[in-house]
DNA sequence: CAATAATGATAGTATAACTATCATTTAATT
DNA sequence: AATTAAATGATAGTTATACTATCATTATTG
């Protein structure tokens, strides 16, 4: 079986889709590597024009700039992860199993691909641990907003927060908890590579002590009754 | 009674101490009002020093770039939130109370400086919430950490995690629990603002909400047995 | 008062972040 | 297969950013 899945984003997020030709796969593919490697404040349109035979101008016929493109990247992380997330606890009756594997997804590097682009997925978790927030964190974060480009991370985080509703229906702050949980697993990680006073989490093993401190937190604070 | 306490920054934080000289508090100052107003992206030393009127070279005299002094701002946050800390647990006993008037600190912007310079409160709050993480998600993390430019947000972070360490002995990631409610509360502020279905906390009474959630996760995650 | 330090004024360089134009290649349509 | 349209390449140009350098002028300090 060899089905493919595809992820439609949203139209506003590029000017030209890059799943539709070649160059476009070459430059999100291309773009995850170098935003990876120069991280993204270093990372420019030439250089990957440089890196991909193209030129500058032809990249800007794909993505605004190079903000959108992150936003692109990002954006179809988030929604991957949701369709992971709804994949994965399929057919579980559970809420505690449920929300443990959607820790365990949150903690781990995505492990196979099923998008049109081929990539490598630890520098797309990477780049998620250390840029994702920099999708938000602007001027234009309004702007963006009103356009629903994260929308996926919204769907995530509320599918998650439904999750924790079913685990304890009285509990009165779901989203929050699970934006909570989104952000620190990034944090978390990068902290313990390199801030590591920052966390109790040290570089090996990583993933699974970040995944035992979350479950800690998230079970705690859904099975202690809410003080006044 | 009117004392001013002088918060000592690593000096390699900037080229000449802005705290010495009038051009340098100004260039503080109004830094942060122009970050606050223009977001970290947009703003550039051209335009501060037109706002201030002075020279770009002048700035360039005392930060090396504009990342540096976003640093010295947020650095100086830390410092003195720490500060706001030990001063306001001191005297109390109960390790319960001590971590409310924690969260009840980082939570809100800081109500008196004892800085040399005065400024706007209310923008340097904001600048925590929106640009804070954009002080150390960069490449030159590592560099800057090695300089001990972090030292601060660590010694905070230490200083939480110690009253959580306090109040529960046994409890496994303090310094993670710490990390995780400081970056959770201005993540939370930012939600509220600008992607509100990412939080249940509403804009009204904003800070209030954040507190108890926060308080919620703190005592319920403390006070929860470990699980194995 | 002399020496030193800080600032201002100005200019200059390299690169980033685009936009525009037109020729060429590739793909789609009839 | 010929025609047309779409995508890309090649090149050039514009404006802004992120600096560095130089030198004159104004403050400060010994």
């Amino acid at each position: 079986m060899d089905l493919k899945i595809s992820i439609r984003l949203n139209e506003k997020l590029f000017l030209r889709d890059p799943e539709s030709s070649d160059l476009g796969q070459r430059i999100v593919k291309y773009g995850i590597e170098m935003i990876h490697k120069l991280g993204f404040e270093s990372f420019t349109f030439k250089k990957l024009g440089e890196e991909i035979h193209t030129t500058e101008a032809s990249i800007y016929r794909y993505f605004e700039n190079k903000h959108r493109l992150l936003l692109y990247i990002i954006t179809w992380y988030w929604s991957y992860l949701e369709y992971q997330v709804v994949f994965n606890i399929n057919n579980m009756t559970d809420a505690e199993e449920k929300i443990r594997r959607v820790i365990d997804l949150l903690t781990h590097e995505l492990d196979d691909s099923l998008g049109q682009i081929e990539f490598n997925h630890k520098a797309l978790y990477e780049i998620v641990i250390s840029e994702s927030s920099k999708a938000y964190l602007s001027k234009e974060v309004d702007n963006n907003n009103s356009d629903h480009l994260f929308k996926p991370y919204k769907d995530l985080c509320q599918r998650i927060a439904q999750l924790f509703s079913e685990y304890n229906q009285s509990y009165t702050y779901p989203h929050s908890l699970a934006s909570t949980v989104i952000e620190a697993a990034h944090f978390q990680h990068f902290f313990a590579q390199h801030l590591p006073r920052l966390t109790d989490v040290t570089k090996e093993d990583k993933d699974k002590t970040i995944q035992s401190f979350l479950e800690h937190l998230v079970f705690a604070t859904l099975s202690q009754k809410e003080q006044v």
